[in-house]
DNA sequence: GCCGTTTTCGGCCCGACTGTTTTCAGTCG
């Protein structure tokens, strides 16, 4: 991942140009190409190879040097230049909420704080209200950010941000005054994980709003509060953000409230090359100042003549390009989506009967479900013999007579064993109709080997899907050492289906590899790993992660009749076996 | 440092809240 390692790096330039003091517009350069970087969707290496580095939006000439430099050597002396000249342990101060550079700098060189626990003790024997423009306030803020950095201000996942959304949200809309309320941020736009909450409410009475959402059990602290803006941290450390505007503000707030930042600053950039500013509060006519009310997002959009960006595509990605040529996607939905691919039952790991299982999918309106219970070698998860899922199959095919317009299928989560040998005989999988492969073993292999073993499995003609193709856990496990362009290449080669698994602890493939996967011409396939009836819930986050990935009904499996997705799991069996 | 349906030079998004201030800089999103 260099492409994530040069963004860090041309962070780290801008934090410390800052420090220095240096021209705003070019920091905020390195800034934007480290977004650029973040967001990449193309492999940077074969970008590189292409002598294509200029095609990445804000990288000019000097920092496509630089990005070479580090491709070639692993490092850019521009970094430790920068470095040499910035105090030590300035990064440090930085990542302290209430430090920005200026505070950062004055610290460090008045008081010579080059860690944390030195800020704390200074901090704490008052020697930071001695500086000019500290007072007790600030050295208290101080404490308080690195209280919460201590803490760990780790991001979290969609399963936890989701459900505190929808309970903020139904408080909010019962306060007298409140017309509507929306979560907006990283949230709204469907990022795997989120790093705080932002609710967006408009109503005609806001302190009645603040009162109640300062009084509400979420608030342990509160960071800041003002007539329309409040700032709190939940009991555990999250941070949520409120904001109150009236209902003829409410698109234009919405849209700067969703981000993402670089989307917004696009947007705006795009307004003023036509003479008017977009802003919270609406669109307006410059230098009259004459305000277009901007109810609905799709007002801002139509004022700067472009059609409505679906949130989760707002990333300063290509949207505004797309916009502009009228090629915006058509984004899958959650209705489009016929069945789940990978659900597990109490035959192993899962907590529901076959029976229960099938009633939640049918509820769901689903025409089909694959049943995709551990193979042996998973005993931990009560992995079924060949025995045992015989006597599966026969239960399964005994509850299919009584369906109408539903089937549950057959199929199994087989692990992909050395060598990418499955984990059942081809007799046994051959019976089965569709096929999940995973990788749940021998994590630390080389990239070599997992790439191989990986692509051996995809050769079998029984395997429908790959399940989890990098096994990252997040925030808990990295993804294994695996080369991806292969497996793109190969799952194309080989009609092998990817999996884009919804559980919010995995989201693998992830947006940017699915984007990516897809323009491979690969198949993708959204798929809930439930083991809990609830869990197929996942779902609809798995449906967020593939709108990120730009993908409409045509390029999910998920949208297929049960007729034509048998088909489509034929033509590789029948191509190859 | 990037970028161009005005431009290869001269621009570069916008506002709320805080704390320390008597009009604003710093920080954040």
């Amino acid at each position: 991942m260099k492409h994530r390692e040069i963004a860090e790096l041309f962070e780290e330039i801008a934090d410390l140009l800052e420090v220095g003091g240096e021209n705003v517009f070019r920091i905020r350069a390195y800034r934007r190409a480290a977004q650029s970087l973040e967001n990449l969707t193309e492999d940077l290496e074969q970008l590189n190879r292409d002598d294509r580095l200029l095609d990445i939006p804000g990288i000019g000439r000097d920092l496509a040097d630089k990005i070479r430099e580090y491709l070639s050597t692993g490092a850019i002396a521009y970094v430790a230049e920068v470095r040499k000249k910035a105090p030590p342990g300035i990064s440090e101060l930085l990542a302290i909420p209430s430090i920005g550079p200026k505070s950062a700098k004055l610290l460090a060189e008045q008081l010579r704080i080059t860690s944390l626990d030195e800020l704390e003790a200074a901090a704490r024997n008052h020697k930071i209200c001695a500086l000019p423009g500290f007072q007790e306030k600030k050295e208290q803020n101080i404490l308080r950010g690195i209280e919460i950095i201590r803490q760990g201000k780790a991001r979290r996942h969609l399963g936890f941000a989701l459900p505190l959304a929808q309970a903020v949200l139904e408080l909010l809309r019962d306060v007298p005054g409140v017309a509507r309320a929306e979560a907006a941020g990283s949230l709204r736009r469907m990022r795997e994980t989120v790093g705080d909450l932002d609710v967006l409410v408009t109503s005609t009475k806001p302190e009645r709003v603040m009162q109640a959402f300062l009084k509400s059990r979420w608030c342990g602290r509160v960071l800041a509060s003002g007539d329309t803006k409040a700032s709190i941290l939940t009991p555990d450390a999250f941070q949520i953000d409120l904001r109150v505007v009236e209902p003829d503000a409410f698109g234009a707030a919405l849209v700067y409230f969703t981000g993402s930042q670089a989307h917004n600053i696009r947007l705006r950039e795009f307004a003023v090359k036509q003479g008017l500013k977009i802003n919270e509060y609406g669109v307006f006519r410059e230098p009259s100042g004459k305000r277009i009310v901007c109810r609905e997002e799709a007002d801002v959009y139509k004022a700067v003549g472009l059609p409505w960006i679906p949130p989760e595509i707002r990333e300063d990605t290509g949207e505004f390009d797309a916009a502009r040529e009228h090629r915006l996607p058509t984004l899958v939905d959650l209705d489009d989506i016929r069945g789940d691919f990978h659900v597990h039952t109490d035959w192993s790991d899962g907590r529901d009967t076959l029976e229960q299982i099938a009633e939640h999918g049918r509820r769901r309106g689903y025409k089909y479900m694959v049943i995709t219970d551990h193979s042996p070698s998973l005993t931990i998860a009560r992995g079924l013999t060949a025995q045992r899922k015989n006597a599966q199959m026969r239960e399964i095919a005994q509850m299919n007579t009584h369906f109408r317009g539903f089937r549950l299928l057959i199929g199994a989560e087989v692990d992909i064993l050395d060598g990418g040998r499955m984990d059942y005989p081809n007799e046994l999988l051959k019976r089965m109709d569709f096929v999940v492969g995973s990788v749940h073993s021998g994590f630390k292999q080389s990239k070599a080997t997992m790439t191989n073993r990986i692509l051996r499995a995809m050769d079998n003609p029984y395997v429908t899907m790959i399940g989890h193709p990098t096994g990252r856990l997040l925030g808990q496990r990295e993804a294994y050492e695996v080369d991806l362009e292969a497996v793109y290449r190969h799952a194309r080669e080989t009609q092998t289906a990817l999996e884009m698994n919804a559980s919010p602890q995995r989201l693998d493939l992830n947006d940017a590899a699915a984007r990516q996967a897809h323009e491979h011409g690969v198949t993708l396939a959204l798929s809930t790993d439930t083991h809990h009836h609830a869990q197929l819930d996942y779902m609809s986050i798995g449906i967020g992660i593939a709108r990120r990935a730009w993908l409409g009904p045509k390029d999910l499996l998920n949208t297929r009749t049960l007729d034509e997705l048998l088909a489509w799991v034929s033509r590789k069996r029948d191509a190859h076996g």
